[in-house]
RNA sequence: GGCGACAUAGCCAAGUGGUAAGGCAGGGGUCUGCAAAACCCUUAUUCCCCGGUUCGAAUCCGGGUGUCGCCUCCA
């Protein structure tokens, strides 16, 4: 079965086939690193990420590219407002940017470049579209003619005079047309610049991502992902610049996510409703952010709530509560080996994971993905209040761990809590042995008050046929 | 004005021609000393509205209504 992805550049879901056998060039359009990156990033972080594990999943060597903007007027800006240089502002953002989409789970990109270690890549880019006929400079500035391409606008849909109708951009006297866009940007009084035949200045917005992504990837690769808002005019460009230098096919599939919104308002700074990660992960596990930004379908807009939130947490407690019995049982059953009832129930496992790669291989549908997991998880849950063989739980645990891997959910150590000494661990076993003795002597409010006090300490008990167990909450 | 999405139960959300997944919340029950967890049952004769195509439509076509996005920096 091919995976089909939506691409954004036909307007349909198309049968993946890469350009190089199983290897995949996929690159994404990362943060400018003036700020700590918020929710809706996250949810562009995510989906990429999920993308890019199931390729993974399904064979295929991936070479993830995502890039840093690390020179722009709002990273001048911050720095102004700082009173810090661009550079670092540039450090301290991408030290924060890790640290967040490390606690979201995703995985780290092959190459991270950044704008300003690829500004010769760009010069020569912009040198090239001039030599062309593509571009043209006035008094420093460097412009890109959007008549000499004539496929302009075949990524959003959109004809040229359509644009330029709705367009409200200020007409510029030194542009040609109004819809040319910056290639190079004459420098202004206290801000970084670069040598070039133009003088001194820095590279457009546009131009790093086709520089950089053609750097690693080669001028044609396969996906090219961002949020929806990217299409126009940033990826449009993207498609101008590159082809019209190479005369190449730029990207091949083009994959948009839809918006998050914040309870039913667009994200804005003047609503006041910027969620950060940073902030948001102070208050809520990572990791049910995570799930409930793949709760939904990556082109779907999705409402961030914090009832959704709750609701999230919910559903992953559920999954979680699953693995950790199975951990138990794996570790703790009597009998070792399953029995011909349980090797029964393998094909059962198998078809769970068939039901998953369906859901996913159709245009990476997690909603879908997860259904297929709480099913089973259902039924697994059937299967364990009778007790089964450590060779079972660790078979049904090897899916658990495999699919929720490619969601980048059900991480194991997080799963696998320590409780942080030996002693404590010892302490919480004696206490239970008290309680075990309160019990057996029907002492309920002594039983009852270990149970309450050592869930008051987040150690959460549980009795169950085989015995208590605890964990921690 | 142009382009484009979306509209499915209380909430979230799958489902692109064959008779409505899954999750959360709620109600009832089983298990339990009581809990917790879990399981079972239950909550949309119906998928924004009106037409049409079809043996058959949430799914296709036409029209309407509503919400949103893009056309300007923005994930």
């Amino acid at each position: 079965m091919p995976i089909r992805v939506h691409n954004t550049l036909t307007g349909r879901k198309e049968e993946f086939v890469p350009l190089r056998g199983q290897e995949v060039g996929m690159y994404t359009c990362g943060p400018t690193v003036y700020d700590y990156i918020h929710i809706g990033n996250a949810r562009c972080l995510v989906a990429h990420d999920v993308i890019r594990r199931y390729l993974e999943y399904r064979g295929y060597k991936v070479t993830y590219v995502q890039n840093f903007t690390d020179i722009d007027d709002k990273m001048i800006n911050r720095a102004h407002k700082l009173g810090w240089t661009v550079a670092q502002v540039a450090e301290k953002y991408i030290n924060e940017y890790f640290a967040d989409a490390d606690a979201l789970g995703i995985k780290r990109a092959d190459v991270h470049p950044r704008a300003t270690e690829h500004i010769e890549d760009m010069r020569r880019l912009v040198e090239n579209l001039i030599k062309k006929g593509h571009a043209y400079e006035v008094g420093g500035d460097v412009y890109y003619d959007i008549t000499t391409f004539k496929e302009y606008g075949k990524l959003s849909h959109q004809k040229l005079d359509e644009l330029a109708a709705g367009s409200r951009v200020a007409v510029e006297d030194k542009k040609r047309n109004p819809m040319d866009f910056v290639l190079w940007k004459k420098q202004k009084p206290g801000e970084p610049a670069w040598d070039s035949p133009w003088g001194k200045g820095r590279p457009g917005w546009h131009l790093e991502c086709s520089a950089m992504s053609m750097r690693y990837l080669g001028e044609t690769f396969d996906i090219h992902a961002g949020g929806a808002d990217l299409i126009f005019p940033h990826h449009e460009n993207e498609i101008a610049q590159s082809e019209a230098a190479t005369g190449k096919p730029f990207a091949r599939y083009w994959i948009h996510n839809a918006y998050l919104n914040i309870e039913g308002e667009k994200m804005s700074k003047s609503l006041g409703n910027f969620l950060l990660v940073h902030d948001l992960r102070q208050k809520y596990d990572p990791e049910v952010i995570r799930f409930f930004l793949i709760s939904a379908h990556y082109r779907s807009p999705l409402n961030f709530t914090e009832e959704g939130l709750s609701s999230a947490q919910s559903a992953l407690q559920r999954l979680r509560n699953t693995v950790d019995n199975l951990e138990y049982h794996r570790q703790h059953s009597e009998r070792e080996w399953m029995s011909d009832r349980e090797k029964e129930y393998l094909p059962r496992l198998r078809q769970a994971r068939e039901e998953f790669i369906q859901a996913m291989d159709d245009d990476f549908n997690t909603a879908d993905a997860l259904a297929a997991l709480f099913d089973l998880n259902r039924e697994v849950n059937t299967h364990l209040s009778g007790g089964i063989s450590r060779e079972l739980a660790t078979r049904i645990l090897d899916t658990y761990h495999e699919l929720g891997e490619v969601l980048g959910i059900l991480v194991q150590d997080r799963v696998e809590q320590q409780a942080g000494s030996e002693m404590t661990e010892e302490l919480i076993k004696l206490l239970l042995e008290v309680r075990e003795d309160a019990r057996r002597a029907k002492d309920w409010p002594t039983a009852d008050k270990i149970r309450d006090r050592l869930g008051e300490l987040g150690v959460t008990v549980e009795d169950t046929p085989q015995g208590s167990r605890w964990k921690l909450s």
